[in-house]
DNA sequence: TCAATGAGTTGCGTCATACGCAACGTGCCA
DNA sequence: TGGCACGTTGCGTATGACGCAACTCATTGA
């Protein structure tokens, strides 16, 4: 039985243990990236003999490898199999990906795609702009919510309640990033009323974003497309156009996803 | 490890039993795309409440999720998380994403990074190339060997018998793709003494790539980084200097990776 | 050179647990 | 409106997953 962590109040639908206690493994590895059989069970607080067994069977379906002959395991490439599964049938990805194409190219900017994961900001996919200069591919991380035009834009979707469920501490990340709790729900009703967000030098000086929202069928925002690129291109006189461009292209994905149509 | 040897009446391989099933559910929602409980239940095996604990396991890690209320699962975003993690940590994409950066620069063309996986092609990293086509992101895919300049420089890189079981029958997917396999040893010969490989319009007419050997310390053939974009683009003419690019690049790597190294 | 330590690995007996069964509820189609 | 088929849930039982302890093997320090 899961004794320690009770959690107060919530029942802890437990599932499969064996299995909760593999995905878990998983987890472990995502955050310490490599662990050695005897640093995993502690994590579980299972025995060591139990730890082997569920990671001798993730190694089997090459979810887990282990480096060397005896050494410390990582996570392996059958995820990479899997997400590769995953992002071909997102319906989002699939959909969002011809006019995110468009929006880059009309842009020249790297085109993003984000939905809401745990609590943060979670990139789907991406799609490069026409300038030589690759950003960093986001594809995989998490992003704060805060200090981005795709974070603000899905927590803009939020109903109060879970948006402070969300929201922790808000981290400084340059002199611009909004950290009071009041200003930044000020910019989120701004957002929600404009129908867009948008963030200069908020997370990293000289980067300046654009996002608009991404709804489903029934009107809830579901993902968030935005626009970025270096501040020096995309100038105070040019953002009303990138603007206009995003939440075109946004507003097109949502109609496919059925939103507004009956 | 070794699962290639389907001795009879060989030891236990089977793991820890309702892991091994859920793990084979995601391999079977990897393959169909969509499910309901009582497909999957069949697929494996098992009673429909079997499967569902597990599949109900799998959702609250976010590996599943279901589309709609009462609706089919899917692979879900847990994924993606993971698999980000994943490719953060393997040091062969770490060591050539700034290579596969500078060779897509240099060539304005498409560049990936594939390793061998089971009897296929799987792309672990691409970087886009200058031009404003996207290509396809083949990350996470099964590609098939016999058709690609990166899966003949793969198969170049194994020894005789380890090539006999990972050729099945060779598909034609165009009139150039190789499908007799006396020719595509030859072929294979012939990279493995050039140390590249060509394809034109093997996979795909009108498609073009180059690949060459990404090699660890020992000198085998870990992985293969390609070039690849349109025929028309990637002339006869042109050839030789992306091979000797992307030759360089791979070159690189495989020294990072301590190739030549003492 | 050898003992001592600590890692990953494996056989075994027990009891928790994951399984199959059957019944339930609900959307969908005829 | 009825029937069907699918996802979902309570329950008792046998299976199979667990913890224990012994093993192998590297590495380290004397």
């Amino acid at each position: 039985m899961s004794e320690a962590e009770a959690a107060p109040g919530q029942t802890r639908a437990a599932g499969v243990q064996s299995v909760d206690r593999a995905l878990e493994i998983l987890e472990v590895l995502a955050r310490v990236g490599e662990a050695g059989i005897t640093e995993v069970a502690a994590e579980l607080g299972v025995h060591k003999s139990t730890a082997f067994r569920l990671v001798a069977t993730l190694e089997q379906h090459r979810l887990v490898e282990q480096s060397g002959d005896r050494g410390k395991y990582r996570l392996g490439v059958g995820l990479l199999r899997l997400a590769g599964a995953t992002t071909a049938r997102l319906d989002l990805v699939q959909e969002a990906r011809p006019l995110a194409r468009q929006l880059a190219s009309e842009t020249g900017e790297t085109v993003n795609i984000a939905v809401l994961s745990e609590s943060s900001a979670l990139y789907l996919d991406q799609v490069a702009g026409s300038s030589a200069l690759q950003p960093h591919n986001w594809v995989g991380q998490h992003i704060p919510l805060h200090a981005t035009s795709n974070g603000k834009v899905l927590l803009s979707g939020l109903e109060p309640a879970r948006l402070d469920e969300v929201l922790g501490s808000l981290a400084a990340y340059t002199d611009h990033t909004i950290v009071r709790k009041k200003a930044l729900r000020a910019e989120l009703d701004r957002v929600r009323e404009q129908g867009y967000a948008v963030a200069v030098d908020e997370l990293e000086v000289g980067l300046t974003a654009v996002a608009a929202p991404i709804r489903n069928n029934h009107g809830d925002v579901v993902a968030s497309m935005s626009v970025s690129g270096p501040t020096f291109r995309i100038s105070a006189d040019r953002v009303d156009d990138v603007v206009a461009a995003t939440v075109r292209a946004a507003d097109e994905v949502s109609h496919r996803l059925g939103w507004g149509r009956r």
